[in-house]
DNA sequence: CGATGACCGGATTCGAAATCTGGTCACAGC
DNA sequence: GCTGTGACCAGATTTCGAATCCGGTCATCG
């Protein structure tokens, strides 16, 4: 790695960890470049804003969700299946504290940022790939065809939103794994076919799945070097 | 109805429809009394205080999605599975504004209120009600007996909150009746059994669930009037 | 005796001054 | 030359005391 990816990530990594500490407004660019070592300036050599900074450090951290994902789709064809997406993202999710604040709209430790469409454009990728895959599945008969495609996003989405919004109606919360649990079966029971449990009909699909997923990654990077929260364009 | 219940509705209507064109959080005393045609003294010889006042309003809302959602089980038994109840649900609370802001915990039209635990004896007889109901569906069979009744009540919570909290991936949302029938299957898929669409079974369990309704509808308005919400005790 | 609105004090808002901080850029060091 | 820096600027934010507002009470009135 240059040393000036490697300077970035030092400040992405101060960033990261001065936002869980005292909450994204609480931090201020100065103590980023204090913590991190390096000049004021020097922080806008790599980064065009502070929001594009703030945005990078979940934008680095969503990149290693999708990389253990991947990791996991190698090791199990089953994990391309959208009950164990749902199933590993929500561990995932509860183990990295920043995914955590972002997936619960935490705006104690994201400030403006939990609510605001500054995470869009990872919004509309991960549309993309949601639909991309979802028509894979379907054609694979992996997917109910009982309902449209549309209506099966909405219906992913709404639940995994429902499993981390919901404060527990009763006080014990379950445990990660319980819950994560729950969310895998009632998302298998709304969208996944019988077909699922077959090894064959996965091993069809899961290199096909991975490689989206990898372009997806590249997307996401690009977007991110490319787009307005990068300092160097590639010229 | 005595004169005085029929000021205290008044009082009501007012604060009603104040919240929802101002949001709760401009709304003062002294404008809801002129609305209402009241003094402001009059407010307090009917609501302890200016909170409890609006957390009535949301009460009397939700006993009118009780009161339907009971018509609609005497009309139909199949209305007593969780999936018709969440259905209903759903859209009569679409229909009805202030409800709209509840379930999504808009804090614009209902200021602290969205998040508070102003609410909560209504949580709390809700979460009773919902023991109650899935012990009595499981007894008959309706619901599965694959998981624990801990983990089918989280798991309802969770996705309906999803649907009522989630914001659309993609830019059209569904209509309203659609999003409805999708949270029906996800939850019949969740946690119904095929018995469920026995008439006979439905029709042993109907008059228990209405009567179960009946009384949480009443423990509701009894939680009101003699709760830190009524100025009237029962003497 | 039920209803009221003047009244009280704590909470909120206002506004201008003071401070802070995102972003720039002239310059220092190499 | 070229990279990295922190002094600097203007606009945003905070501060803080004064002014206003408003929830809640209760003496009074009909």
């Amino acid at each position: 790695m240059p040393p000036a990816e490697q300077r970035a990530e030092r400040i992405l990594d101060a960033a990261a960890d001065l936002v869980l500490r005292w909450g994204a407004k609480r931090v201020t660019v100065e103590e980023v470049a204090r913590h991190a070592g390096v000049g004021k300036g020097t922080i806008y050599l790599h980064f065009a804003t502070r929001e594009s900074l703030f945005v990078r450090v979940l934008m680095r951290e969503s990149l290693g969700l999708v990389d253990e994902l991947v990791a996991a789709m190698r090791r199990d064809p089953a994990a391309v299946l959208p009950a164990e997406q749902a199933r590993s993202t929500y561990l995932a999710v509860l183990r990295r504290p920043l995914l955590r604040a972002m997936f619960s709209r935490d705006i104690d430790v994201l400030g403006d940022l939990a609510t605001k469409t500054a995470a869009d454009p990872l919004r509309v990728l991960k549309a993309d790939l949601a639909v991309e895959l979802l028509r894979l599945l379907r054609e694979h008969r992996l997917l109910r065809a009982d309902t449209t495609l549309e209506v099966q996003l909405y219906t992913l989405n709404a639940v995994q939103t429902g499993f981390y919004l919901s404060v527990p109606l009763r006080a014990g919360s379950l445990a990660p794994e319980t819950a994560a649990d729950a969310l895998a079966r009632t998302i298998r029971d709304a969208v996944q076919t019988p077909r699922c449990a077959e090894p064959a009909a996965l091993a069809a699909v899961a290199p096909v799945v991975t490689g989206m997923y990898q372009r997806f990654r590249v997307a996401l990077a690009t977007a991110v070097t490319d787009g307005p929260y990068d300092r160097q364009r590639s010229s």
